[in-house]
DNA sequence: CTGAAAGCGCTTACAG
DNA sequence: CTGAAAGCGCTTACAG
């Protein structure tokens, strides 16, 4: 058995004051040259970059930020129960909030809050280790919101609240849905049903909206029959499908491609024939239904967009510029085999 | 359309001199009350604990870590492009690390690294942002482990590699794989066909060890017939099912859950009962399968233990404490429906 | 244009 | 047991 043991060898970092006495001139004048403000000789900056560049000196940020009050870090909370769905979600959009963030010499530190836990966050804020942080899409009661208020740090939600006096910034599901169910309405479906995911979810009570506005545009009627909500287990699922095929629907859209999947397995099993007996959309797509036969209609969202401009809206606030209390993001429809029209 | 702008009104916190003055002690003294080290009498230690507890004090950890020479945080690098399968992998993965990590009050920063492009984890390093980085999960070539040694910089893989000088932490695939592998034989399965995902992970090699393992136990023949490497797409993956078809395998074991899901469907197409026709089981149980029908055969793993640790052995070393060069976690094996004996 | 000095909020020999 | 002082690696008025 290998046993690893660090040594920790010095290995001692160069730094302003090393550059200084090289190159006989005093730290103020390199801090200088390095930053960029006060004035300074075209020559002096000159020599300084030169040598730093010989030397492959880096500033040492956390030193910067000290003297500087700023810390160059934004926090990101992720959520500690995290169903598959949402993970794709997550995923881009961290990716896209990282490169945001580097863009900008930040880093981006993770904080999990779990349910109504904040211990974490409340560690984070504590310690003094982020200037603000990215709230992500979540629950309808929202404690984090809550707490980093009181607070007075600095940030937004990635997602929708209908608290108007938090930054957010998100997908537009409700104008992407409320498009989609119109594509289907004009390919000549009348009866098209919703299978809804957890109403403790904004973003579901959003996406219903959008379907419902398309309805309404239509004067179609909004039907108890055709709209299964809250449907988060396989049995709820199951028993909206089988009562929206008794109830003759046409078409059949899913909240999430979750709920997606375990539609189309469901029809599989009862050998229903999609689209032909049915067709099948689903309020967004993520790599789960990728390789489905048939294809199936959806909605595209950028994510990692998504996270990118977050993240920039949340530095902006912090370095004190005006920011857009609300940002939405647009969306692409793709119409696919599962909604071919077979008349 | 609403403006937000961040008044930053100073907001000061209260520092150490702070707590000295109003105690009418030193700076020195304070510190020592707070960390414990150093001789201090008890009597003021509990006035300092006192007036903290009072004044909700929490120390700066940034300027303790200044002075330290320490960051308290460790990096976790995360792929840029993650498939589906990985990603509970990675989200419990990133729980456990955070919590492990904030348990000895450190905190975790994402780097992004896609493909060789180091960019992001040469910035970290260079910014002197962290103590030590986990390298998650990754291909066999992997330019991110070299980077670190040559920087000396403390890291630790989540996740196998044949370089022993790296220090790693994972999941036991293998022997995993060959007891699930091993049930399936005694069961009286003999003639069990691998569907294999791409080469390029070393997890996957690993696995497939595992499989190997256990049919040279049972002194089976190990089959180019039975065995398909690299099912990386939707077409591999069903030209590996048909061909298992045509060679009579009696059960069909897949690397991953995705793959599991594809076969799944693919058989289902094919109108091909399963357990009755023909067995399934998966090397690994996300939540993609979690509600098929049948119930799926599998592995399970405790990814958030993995994470946790992993992140402490990485502080354990860090610290200058010896850790064991490669340490291997446990498994579960669950039979469900998928192979259930019907003869 | 440049520098000496104080400061960011902590720690840690060193001396008493 | 306690404190004055120097230091971590930067920045930033202030003065020249």
């Amino acid at each position: 058995m290998e046993i690893f043991r660090n040594d920790r060898t010095e290995n001692r970092k160069i730094t302003i004051a090393d550059i200084a006495e090289a190159l006989q001139i005093s730290k103020t004048t390199v801090s200088r040259a390095i930053s960029g403000k006060g004035r300074i000789s075209e020559e002096t900056r000159e020599r300084v970059m030169a040598y730093i560049a010989a030397t492959d000196y880096k500033p040492n940020v956390i030193a910067k930020g000290l003297a500087q009050h700023k810390t160059y870090n934004i926090a990101l909370t992720i959520p500690g129960d995290c169903n598959l769905v949402d993970m794709p979600f997550f995923q881009n959009g961290m990716q896209g909030i990282c490169e945001a963030a580097s863009a900008q010499d930040y880093d981006v530190m993770l904080v999990t809050v779990t349910g109504d836990d904040l211990g974490n966050l409340e560690r984070m804020a504590a310690n003094h280790k982020v200037d603000g942080v990215i709230l992500s899409r979540s629950m309808v009661h929202d404690a984090a919101a809550g707490f980093l208020k009181s607070q007075q740090i600095p940030f937004v939600l990635m997602g929708t609240s209908k608290d108007r006096d938090i930054l957010q910034v998100d997908n537009d599901h409700r104008a992407g849905c409320r498009e989609l169910t119109e594509r289907l309405i004009q390919s000549g479906n009348t009866r098209i049903g919703l299978v809804g995911g957890s109403r403790t979810y904004v973003v579901n009570r959003i996406r219903q909206q959008g379907y419902e506005d398309a309805l309404r545009g239509a004067r179609l009627e909004r039907s108890g029959q055709l709209i299964f909500e809250d449907c988060d287990t396989p049995e709820k699922v199951e028993l909206a499908v089988e009562k929206l095929l008794e109830a003759q629907a046409d078409c059949i859209v899913c909240m999430d491609d979750a709920i997606c999947l375990a539609v189309l397995q469901i029809l599989s099993r009862k050998r229903v024939p999609v689209p032909e007996r049915i067709q099948v959309a689903s309020f967004y797509d993520s790599m789960l239904l990728l390789n489905n036969k048939p294809a199936v209609t959806s909605l595209i969202f950028d994510d990692k967009a998504l996270g990118a401009l977050t993240c920039s809206v949340l530095l902006r606030y912090i370095r004190g510029d005006e920011v857009k209390g609300r940002t939405l993001l647009g969306y692409e429809i793709i119409m696919r085999d599962s909604t071919r029209e077979t008349h």
